[in-house]
DNA sequence: GTCTATACAGGGATAGAC
DNA sequence: GTCTATCCCTGTATAGAC
């Protein structure tokens, strides 16, 4: 987007010596505590993920965690993007727009820490100044819209899908509500989510 | 909502001795605090906001703000709330309820820092054992979404709204859109909020 | 290459002086 | 009611062991 030259596009801040993943050892500690982190924040909550937490439950030290990423919003971003990439096999299988919202907001309510940690990085991107954070999301943002416009647009070829709605902005709408409700989720679970996706579904859908 | 019994429904927890408003010097105090606050989070972002940086906007030392605010958590739901009352009266003046979802993020949108700290401290409140967080935008929501319930009511009534639709499922719809649209607003400023907005509208509106 | 040890600046919170 | 002093906890940086 309106992001500055970036070579790097994976990773923001790269260390000085990671190499091509030419060593074994060094790519299972990456892993290791990316798997770690998740479940720290899934025990602890976000703000108690802290370096030394997730370090003991290794049986590190924080320290050496900055060997793998640079600092901890490097860290929290890359969880996120291991995260999509699992993800992304089960989205592509969606049939409908909607079905595609819910799906992403799903996995993300499956993992117990995943949707908090991705709602606090999504509030430190809005921070002033955070240009690593926000291009990660702005690319994230323009990624989906454009896969839910393409679904969409085929939706309509087929006959499924009003024609007389614009299908980037119907993307938007789907993107955005399905964001919206999946806090909502969180915050007080019930069936408003299920429902008022349908409902979307259902508004959407050609008469 | 399923929050533990509380007789306080405004603060979530009183400072001992907050004098029910008799010092005017106090409550001139707390209200500078609030001000200082939304101006500083704008300045500086949520992280930035540190009590000693509000302290040092004052003329005050950081200890003298948890005369006022238990923590630094009560002081932001403080602003929150404050900033809540004050758009309480523009919301009144919806006319149809995407209209209400739309002031309600626009109005957030006004303050610079205002939507910021309202996602970070609704990020906070998915985190494990945050009551206080948890149940102000619990209330909230609910509050919220019974208003816009009722309006669409009236809209189904006088003909303007869709009659197949639940009530209260498009109000957590409009409310859920209206949420994640704004982020996304913030995250890459442009006109898409406003248009998918406007095509909830139109897909709620009767035909 | 990988990790420990250690130091540092800055944060929130709190106790007690005035 | 406000300040000073202090506590413990962060993330970060660096030096050096292995």
């Amino acid at each position: 987007m309106n992001a500055e030259p970036d070579t790097s596009p994976s990773t923001t801040a790269p260390i000085r010596s990671r190499p091509g993943r030419r060593y074994a050892k060094g790519e299972q500690r990456r892993q290791e505590i990316l798997e770690r982190t998740i479940e720290v924040v899934a025990e602890r909550g976000v703000e108690g993920t802290t370096l030394r937490a997730i370090a003991e439950a290794i049986g590190f030290t924080h320290a050496a965690i900055t060997r793998y990423f640079a600092d901890r919003e490097e860290l929290f971003l890359a969880v996120l993007q291991e995260a999509d990439q699992r993800g992304a096999a089960e989205l592509a299988e969606s049939r409908s727009a909607s079905d595609f919202a819910t799906r992403a907001a799903q996995i993300s309510l499956r993992a117990p820490g995943l949707m908090a940690l991705y709602n606090a990085m999504t509030s430190r991107a809005l921070e002033p100044g955070n240009v690593a954070s926000r291009s990660h999301f702005q690319e994230r943002h323009t990624r989906l819209v454009e896969e839910i416009t393409t679904t969409l647009r085929t939706g309509q070829e087929a006959g499924v899908i009003r024609r007389d709605i614009d299908p980037s902005v119907t993307a938007a709408l789907l993107l955005g509500a399905a964001d919206g409700l999946s806090v909502q989720q969180l915050l007080q679970p019930g069936d408003s989510f299920e429902a008022a996706m349908t409902l979307l579904d259902t508004l959407i859908a050609a008469p």
